[in-house]
RNA sequence: GGUCGGGUGCCAGAGUGGUCCAAUGGGGCGGAUUGCAAAUCCGUUUAUCGUGGGUUCGAAUCCCACCCCGACCUCCA
């Protein structure tokens, strides 16, 4: 069975009908860089990774346009952008309301470099944007590489991979040109304070991806669309394409004046101009008569940027770029990942439960059980992290690997890879399902009591899709007696205590020995006696 | 109020009409091992599937109502 995926605007799972099944062109919404991505983002990049592994497995089936079946490998050409125009942090009360959040992560920054929390070796300065937002976006990639997302890799050779929205202000410009002129956008007041708005009016299928239709917008409650904080506007839905203001942080020089753009348009010319040949002008991309409108194969981003966010993209990239401004989708398939609750609760700073990547990982966990821990629930439903999640996984890793490393492994035929293999794709096929893939490689391990050398074939061809077991394993500290796993500091003090436990064990003082061990252990260490008379410590 | 996604054992989480008295992992329990632990290995245990009604020969799976959780309704993955 080929692979399914339910788009958004489908509402239910579908064939995905990729327009060259050999090469897959993948957008996804990537990080602001106004701080640390925390967990719950990369959980949704890493569900898109996720996909993107997959569609190049040699597992992988997908369904041709002319009816067929396209088995893999294939290559997926997957670009995600780094947002790092600083909007406003009050734009819903009027287009360019508020300080510029750029500008607030400067502020953040010069705080924590005052205080003297800034790492050792960082050197900003928080008065220049642009070095605030190269900062964070060298962490973002520093955590996305660390946890696998493939794309970060690549990008380290290949920098279009990861485009910045700050050097692509040209595309923008062409972008709300051609809008401009197809009478999809319009311009109002006088110059010095011009402002461009797109006109959702000119785009019939407005609303088809998250239900917001026109009428459905007019009807809501939420109270963001009123008219008053709109004047100007030809319709309240109208947005922000470019905004003139010679005083901002961030500007640029365009037609229309010195300013800065509009939230949406940037991923609209970033994809155009690395996944598609952007046309030239006067011209447009032809339509698929399957697909109308659609561009791009796959388009993700958090379930946060259904509404506005993509909604939004769909209408000025198909009215800039596609042959018919009345429909369109820009992307065959639109992936939202759900949002991740850490235990239990919505995450949140003020609760306590906002982590990021690189707070674990300090923690001693490792990069492998937190990319496991994000991926393995469905991404369609809303995810639970919890620490306990985060020790199961660990758990099922290190099972995992012991196979792997198991170099005694022989080259007889394995009685269940094959069959193993099968059961793997058949689960990620339907609509990736995870947590059913996980469950065909423990039901298939439990049966191996003596991997062979096919078996381990199999577990790497299955973990190029999961992509844990090849993430690197932090490395314990050992001293003399002491092996300290990743996260503990060995101290003078454990090891003097881990020294006497060693002679009281030899002395046959086994209660010295337990006190030992009770002492520690309220220190929040556990400890495990292994060959050779050395002791692993780990946090308990 | 509108538009969406969910509610399955102690926990996480699959399963979308019969093969489900419900996968998988963790936890618990028992055994091997250990001075005792830990880790590992072996075995084992636990669910009428949010609530109420309906459709059906048959429902966790379809329909209706209600309750609850989460997202969005121009900051947010």
């Amino acid at each position: 069975m080929p692979l399914v995926l339910q788009s958004t605007l489908d509402r239910q799972p579908r064939p995905f009908v990729p327009r060259d099944p050999a090469h897959v062109t993948f957008y996804t919404c990537g990080p602001t860089v106004y701080d640390d991505a925390h967990i719950g983002n990369f959980r949704s990049f890493l569900a898109a990774d996720l996909l993107r592994r997959f569609l190049e497995s040699p597992l992988c089936e997908v369904t041709l346009r002319e009816g067929g079946v396209h088995a893999g490998p294939r290559t997926v050409t997957h670009v995600m952008n780094i947002t790092d125009v600083g909007h406003m942090t009050e734009d819903d009360v009027a287009d360019g309301a508020g300080e510029d959040k750029m500008a607030a992560a400067g502020r953040r920054l010069a705080e924590a470099k005052k205080a003297g929390k800034l790492p050792a070796g960082v050197d900003v300065n928080p008065s220049d944007p642009f070095a605030v937002a190269r900062f964070y976006e060298a962490r973002f990639k520093e955590d996305a590489v660390r946890l696998g997302l493939k794309l970060a890799i690549e990008a380290q050779r290949d920098p279009t991979l990861m485009p910045r929205a700050t050097e692509n202000v040209a595309g923008m410009i062409e972008a709300i040109a051609r809008l401009i002129e197809r009478r999809c956008a319009y311009i109002v007041g006088e110059p010095g304070a011009r402002v461009v708005y797109f006109d959702v009016q000119a785009f019939p299928a407005y609303g088809r991806l998250s239900g917001n239709t026109l009428d459905n917008l007019r009807e809501g409650e939420g109270g963001r669309v009123s008219a008053a904080n709109q004047a100007g506007k030809k319709h309240p839905a109208d947005f922000l394409l470019w905004k003139e203001d010679p005083t901002h942080i961030m500007k640029w020089e365009s037609p229309w004046g010195d300013g800065y753009p509009g939230w949406h348009i940037e991923c609209t010319a970033m994809s155009i101009a690395r996944l598609t040949s952007p046309p030239s002008p006067g011209e447009f991309i032809p339509t698929d008569v399957a697909f109308p409108g659609a561009v791009l194969d796959l388009h993700s981003g958090g379930e946060d940027n259904i509404f506005p966010h993509h909604e939004c993209e769909i209408a000025q990239s198909c009215c800039a770029y596609t042959a018919s401004t009345l429909s369109g989708q820009f992307s065959r398939v639109w992936f939202h990942p759900r949002f991740l609750l850490v235990e239990g609760a919505k995450m949140s700073k003020s609760k306590g439960n906002f982590f990021t990547p690189r707070e674990l990982f300090a923690k001693g966990i490792e990069p492998a059980a937190l990319r496991l821990e994000l991926i393995r629930t469905h991404y369609r439903s809303n995810a639970n992290f919890t620490m306990q999640g985060l020790t199961d996984g660990q758990r099922i890793i290190d099972r995992w690997r012991r196979v792997l490393d198991d170099d005694t492994a022989g080259d007889e035929p394995s009685p269940g890879a094959k069959a193993a293999l099968a059961a793997f794709a058949d689960a990620m096929h339907d609509d990736l399902n995870v947590a059913g893939a996980i469950a065909a490689v423990n039901s298939w391990l439990n049966t191996i009591t003596k991997p062979t050398r096919e078996d381990q074939a199999a577990l790497r061809t299955i973990d190029a899709v999961l992509g844990v077991l090849g993430l690197e394993r932090p490395k314990a500290t050992t001293t003399g007696i002491g092996v300290y796993a990743p996260g503990v500091e060995p101290s003078p003090e454990i090891e003097a205590l881990l020294a006497l436990r060693r002679d009281a064990r030899a002395a046959k003082d086994f209660a010295t020995s337990d006190a030992i061990r009770d002492q520690l252990a309220q220190r929040g260490l556990a400890i495990k006696d292994g060959p050779g008379g050395s002791v692993e410590v780990r946090r308990s």
